[in-house]
DNA sequence: CTGTTAGCGCTTTCAA
DNA sequence: TTGAAAGCGCTAACAG
């Protein structure tokens, strides 16, 4: 592994002191034509590349962006994501990217490392985190945007509609005659499934009903606990007859403890189900689905980001809103007041 | 934005110099425990968090391992790079993550700017690359772990077993009495491409026939164009009665096409997808799927990494190669030599 | 065991 | 326009 060469070794070779190498290789004050000449042509044998880590050692600014989501892998953050990337990349900075796993500590020891090796902006997706102070102090240390967590006074944003998309799917499930409609998302201590309680709890509400509590099931995001709390629910002696599955595992393991207790959709049970993976499109019926652009996401985070890393004095806090729409489908019938046992004893 | 606090303004704090500051804080060299504890006690009331950006600069080495694959958000490559990150983590290690979205010409600027930002080593996924020689060339200059690339000689890597798993998937089809199968996966240039036309293409040959080559569709991974070409084979003359799927987004739009096309699965066409995704699992019928380890990969090729990151002197080339499994369910049945018009009209 | 000092590779004053 | 020199924050080599 041989030394590669420095701007030291490009400046001599050129003939030039080291700031005017550095000068002609940045196009920055004043150099002669000559001067940029010689030194891209030595540059160019040499085969120079500048050490990022020095730039940034001497400017202050490494031009890496710092994102920091639950789960990387999750479809619908692998598409914010690559959307983000593809922005930064754009605009020259680099993605840094951490999974927190939805642990606090990890949260903050992800945070911590990203600081110590100083990047310049931070985009920060919901976690059980600490309180909205934690971020407003840690957005005056750099800028940062956060994704889909609560709006603290002096912050910056964005958010999907979660609390209007749970009231729309949870309406119309209400409107077809549905009582007991279970709702299953992740983490009810995050943004998310906060807001998508209470867009549920208030469809019922318009109507002056209270949904029961025992079919608002917002622990975890994993398909095994999906699959196995759908499956106590439907075992039960008032199983649900509709199903909201706010959470792309989560469908797949509602869809599997229906399959596992013989019921089938939209007949005895109807489903809707969050984002527009694969799994949703092409189920048999396919499935109604609560949907957001998650494209148009990724690029207003990297536009917050970078308003707030070119202007020198920080920008006014700005939140966006992103609407979300049902796409309506075939698995969401009428309730027909008819049980499963008798349709089964019927035929 | 204040100043953090440098090693400089500890060392001061703690009435210590600046070398002993250093040594204490990182327990190397000679450092009286008294030392030790005033210098901590200090670190932690100015807050002080080392730069790593300053120490990558002084100890030459990042800790940061860069990953190149095609598409992040590509559910396999997510599940394993879930795994890397998980495992570079418990080793000290942070991920750098980029995808090349199957560009060489993105896939040499992105390992360019790797290396301007000092990454400690590399894990390069498949793409439309150089030559194996551009491997070779990158390896002498930092430790690299091919992800199912082809091996060059002196290579480090690992490979998934498409080659067997192809050929495995083919003769179940062919046992079954299809002899129409069309094999549907991403880019011939690639690895994963070529091996399981390999294997595809051999496994007909072992019964003394051939393919035809109409039916090996090796051109782009996106589900719009598996969507349209599944649809062209459908309603051309000699319709494939089998399909093998080596992608996610290609499963889904075979399935789809098949759906658009009024068949079903099996009683029309047998379908065999790549993979574990809940699509192939919840789909009705359950999907026959070729299956291998993802979680595993991650940690071989972390374990590749780590042992060529501690040893000093480049330890041989290591070639791990990952077998798949072939996990039947219900979306396979013989060929009965029937066709969909004849069953339709039957019926 | 500790303090002093010399850089890592680069950008950016400041004089010439 | 250019060269010389300072220094970003840190570690490591060397004297003491």
């Amino acid at each position: 592994m041989k030394a590669r060469p420095t701007i030291r070794d490009v400046a001599h070779a050129a003939g030039v002191s080291l700031g005017t190498a550095s000068r002609a290789l940045n196009r920055s004050g004043r150099v002669s034509e000559d001067a940029v000449a010689k030194v891209s042509k030595a540059a160019r044998q040499l085969g120079y590349e500048p050490d990022a880590i020095a730039q940034s050692m001497r400017t202050r600014s490494t031009g890496v962006i710092g994102v920091l989501v639950s789960d990387f892998a999750n479809p619908l953050y692998a598409r914010i994501l690559t959307s983000i990337e593809t922005e930064l990349q754009r605009a020259g900075y680099t993605l840094l990217l951490a999974s927190t796993h939805n642990d606090s500590k990890r949260e903050k020891a992800l945070i911590d490392l990203f600081r110590r090796r100083r990047i310049d902006g931070l985009v920060l997706g919901p976690c059980e985190s600490e309180s909205p102070e934690f971020i407003e102090r840690l957005s005056a240390e750099l800028p940062l945007v956060a994704l889909d967590r609560d709006f603290s006074p002096a912050s910056t944003g964005i958010q999907v509609d979660h609390y209007h998309g749970a009231l729309q799917a949870t309406r119309h499930l209400l409107n077809l005659g549905h009582q007991r409609i279970a709702l299953m998302t992740p983490g009810r201590e995050l943004r998310p499934g906060r807001e998508r309680i209470a867009g549920f709890t208030d469809a019922y509400r318009e109507r002056g009903l209270q949904p029961d509590p025992k079919l608002i099931r917002a622990e975890k995001s994993a398909m095994e606990f999906a699959f196995s709390e759908a499956l106590a629910l439907l075992s039960g002696p008032l199983a649900p007859t509709a199903f909201v599955c706010l959470g792309t595992r989560i469908l797949a393991g509602v869809l599997q403890s229906l399959r596992h207790s013989g019921r089938s959709v939209p007949e005895d049970a109807s489903v809707i189900s969050v984002g527009d993976a694969d799994l949703a499109q092409l189920f048999n019926p396919a499935i109604t689905a609560l949907a957001w652009d998650l494209e148009a996401m990724g690029r207003v985070i990297v536009q917050l980001m970078l308003k707030r890393l070119d202007s020198k004095a920080t920008p006014e806090p700005e939140r966006i809103v992103i609407t979300t729409q049902l796409i309506l489908r075939d698995s969401c019938a009428p309730h027909t007041g008819v049980t499963r046992a008798a349709r089964t004893s019927q035929a």
